[in-house]
DNA sequence: TAGATTGTTAATCGATTAACAATC
DNA sequence: TAGATTGTTAATCGATTAACAATC
C-alpha cells in the first residue's frame, strides 16, 4: 500500500483547480503550464507542481499540462466518475434551493428523495425528485442507494437526524446545520456553516475600518 | 500601531469558538479552562489560548476565561456589535433562502433589500424585505447604508454586479457564484462556493472506498 | 539540438504543539 | 498558601516556496 496520506490543505485546492481547468476547456485552450496557469489562480507555480504530483505526473517537460486530460484526471482523483446518490433532510428554504440547483446532477450528484416533517408536503415533488416524510426514511434508506445525506435542518434535529442516518449506513453528510456532528469515523462529514462565513466577513469589514481609523 | 497581522488559520477558527462559548452561555457555564474547552471542540488547549492571545489575555490564571465575557469579546472582535446593511442580487432560491434565514439579524447583519431582473418580483417582499428592480440598484446605493452585498446569481452576471457594487462602494461581497472575483483590495471578499464543498465531500468518499478496497 | 517546463529535492516560512514560569 | 491555569517562549511539525537537474 503506497497510499500517502494527502493534507486539507490540498484537497482545499482541488476542485478550484478542476473549475480553472474547465473553463480553459470551455475556452477551447489545449495546454497550460503552471506558471500560466498560476498567474490566472494567483497561487505560485511552485505550488501548482507540488499539489498535482501528490497524485501523479500529470505533466510533460518542455510543454506543461494538456488541460483536458488535467481536467478528467482530477475530476476521478475527485470523485466525480462515480454517480452518488443523495438524499435532502429538510425541505425548508435551504433544502428547496440546493434540489433546485441542476448542476450537480453533470457532476454525478444524483438526488434522489427529500425529507420532511410537514405533512402538507407529502406527495409534492422538486424537479421531479419525491418529497417524503421522515418516517419513511428508514424504507427508502434500504432500497435506494445513498451514499450522501444533505442536512438543511435545526441544529437539535440534525444531530438526532444524522445519528439516524449512520444507524441506516450513510456514507457522508453534507452538513448545512449551525453544530458540529461528532459520528464515527468511518462517515464523512462536510460542513457548511453559512454564519460562520458570514462572520469572517464582518471580522475583516471590522478590521478594514479599523485599519483606515488608524491611518488618519 | 501595534496592529500584528493575524493569521487566516486564527480568523477561521474564531467563529467556532464563538459558537461553542454561546452554547456554553445558554446552558449556564460561567467558566471554562482551555483544556475543557479543547476537549469539546477537539483542538488543542495550546491552540486555544495561543488564538486567543493574538487578541488579548482573556483569561485568568487559576481560574479560566469567564464564558460570558469571552463570548462579548469575541463578538466584538467579529464584528457583531455593529450593524451590517445588506442586501441580496438574486431572488432565486438560494437568494431566498437567505431571505428567510431571520438568525443573521440578531447578529447585526440586518437585509435591507433583494434585486432582481424578473418584473413579476418587482413590488414583492421576503420577510417584510422588499424586492427592487436591478435598475434601481445605484439609487438605491446611494440612499441606503449598505455595506454587504449578496450574490446568488449565475458567474457571468456575478462579475459583473460585483464591479457595479465596487462602483457604488460597496465595502464587502458574500460570493455564491462558482467564480472567483478580482476586485480591488479595499474590498472584502467572501466565497461560499457549494460545489467545491460538495467535491471535497465526494474525494473523501472515493478515498474512504479505496482504502477499504485496500483492506481486502 | 535548444528551449521550455516539469518533477522533485532542499530551504524557508509559518502554524501548531509542548513546556513552564508567572500569577491568580 | 497551594493548586490551577493562563500567557508566552521554545521546539516541532508541516506546508509553501525556491531552485535546479531531468527530460520532453
Amino acid at each position: 500500500m503506497e497510499s500517502r496520506e494527502i493534507s486539507q490543505a490540498v484537497i482545499r485546492r482541488l476542485p478550484r483547480y478542476y473549475r480553472y481547468l474547465g473553463e480553459l476547456l470551455e475556452n477551447g485552450v489545449e495546454r497550460i503550464s503552471s506558471n500560466d496557469l498560476s498567474k490566472r489562480m494567483q497561487v505560485t507555480a511552485s505550488q501548482i507542481r507540488q499539489d498535482l504530483n501528490n497524485f501523479g505526473g500529470f505533466g510533460q517537460q518542455g510543454y506543461g499540462y494538456n488541460v483536458k486530460y488535467l481536467y478528467t484526471e482530477i475530476g476521478k482523483i475527485l470523485g466525480l466518475e462515480e454517480e452518488h446518490g443523495m438524499i435532502i433532510i429538510g425541505a425548508g428554504n435551504l433544502g428547496h434551493a440546493l434540489a433546485n440547483h441542476a448542476g450537480f446532477e453533470k457532476r454525478g450528484f444524483v438526488l434522489k428523495g427529500i425529507f420532511d416533517v410537514n405533512p402538507t408536503l407529502k406527495g409534492m415533488t422538486i424537479r421531479g425528485v419525491p418529497i417524503y416524510m421522515m418516517d419513511e426514511l428508514e424504507d427508502f434508506m434500504k432500497n435506494s442507494d445513498i451514499e450522501i445525506g444533505i442536512l438543511t435542518i435545526p441544529k437539535a434535529k440534525a444531530i438526532e437526524v444524522a445519528n439516524q442516518l449512520v444507524d441506516y449506513g450513510i456514507k457522508a453528510i453534507w452538513n448545512f446545520a449551525h453544530t458540529d456532528l461528532n459520528l464515527p469515523d468511518n462517515v464523512i462529514v462536510e460542513n457548511v456553516h453559512l454564519s460562520e462565513s458570514l462572520m469572517r466577513l464582518s471580522y475583516n469589514i471590522s478590521r478594514y475600518n479599523e485599519e483606515h481609523r488608524a491611518e488618519k
